[in-house]
DNA sequence: AAACAATAAATGTTTAAACAAATAATTTTA
DNA sequence: TAAAATTATTTGTTTAAACATTTATTGTTT
């Protein structure tokens, strides 16, 4: 629907100003949906974005420096997210060798296993997005590129 | 530039699953502009989104209900945002005549000549969208709508 | 090698989000 | 009209985000 209607928002001051909150309300949108997806595996966006972080890089495990560069929101929590998904038994965590201060985290084989279920419901979640068609989804993608710079 | 460089992701599954990547990423990486934006003028982007709500209304109050409704994040602190907002002088809250379980929330001077304030500051930082032409601009929020179904 | 700077991660603190439950006023219904 | 249901908002609680500070280790300089 288009978001003059949805928001009741008749006028904006020019397309770019529509571009910023069409965005922020369609991201906003689009998060409840992946949250209430991840909800009854127990786990929230942040920590499955870092889970995928991990089996990118699987075998090998990432340093925690890695994981926040690589984060969707970039932040500063990446020890307590890690720290969570230990608990769970989801990562593991070894103080690096060759640098004691450094950290690496490798994904656990109950974390790729809980991965590849996700992988599996995804498609489900993923029709709500189907009805817009795969060229126009590929346009879409270039936009946004575009958009970023 | 293309999110598969930036997040260092080659692979997506498929272009619906990039989407949605790509647009939380983009989001975020919004989002911070627009805090950055925000920052000096001592307000969140959930209150900046209030006060436009309520500039929207004005001369007429906007009851809290309708706040939650057009809110970007739907969620259950307007009540508290809305404090925070009084507290600044920025809004006026009143209990509601006819009914008094409601409340009135009306954008104070002050509120509106903060607003006129960012708007003028608005167009500076929206110059780091304008690399994307007005055409594709409309083309992106044609898709964003689609997108929503 | 001692002092200093730089780096990696963890921790503390404040503010906001998510969700449930409570309060208070009004409307409906039996 | 009293009881029940509904509505509007507030409050409580847990979890996460934002940001600054701290700790521990390594690297650099003199």
């Amino acid at each position: 629907m288009k978001l003059e209607l949805e928001i009741n928002q008749p006028n904006f001051k020019n397309e770019y100003q529509k571009v910023v909150v069409n965005l922020l309300y369609t991201s906003s949108w689009l998060q409840n949906i992946v949250a209430q997806h991840l909800k009854p595996y127990g786990i929230s966006p942040q920590q499955f974005n870092i889970l995928r972080i991990l089996r990118g890089q699987y075998p090998h495990p990432a340093r925690m420096h890695l994981i926040q560069v690589r984060m969707l929101d970039k932040m500063s929590n990446a020890s307590r997210l890690v720290e969570k998904l230990r608990s769970k038994g989801l990562v593991e965590r070894t103080i690096c060798e060759n640098d004691r201060r450094a950290v690496d985290v490798l994904i656990t084989r109950k974390g790729l296993d809980l991965l590849a279920n996700l992988d599996l419901a995804e498609d489900t979640w993923q029709n709500k997005l189907h009805h817009l068609k795969e060229d126009k989804a590929r346009q879409l993608n270039g936009l946004l590129d575009g958009l970023r710079g």
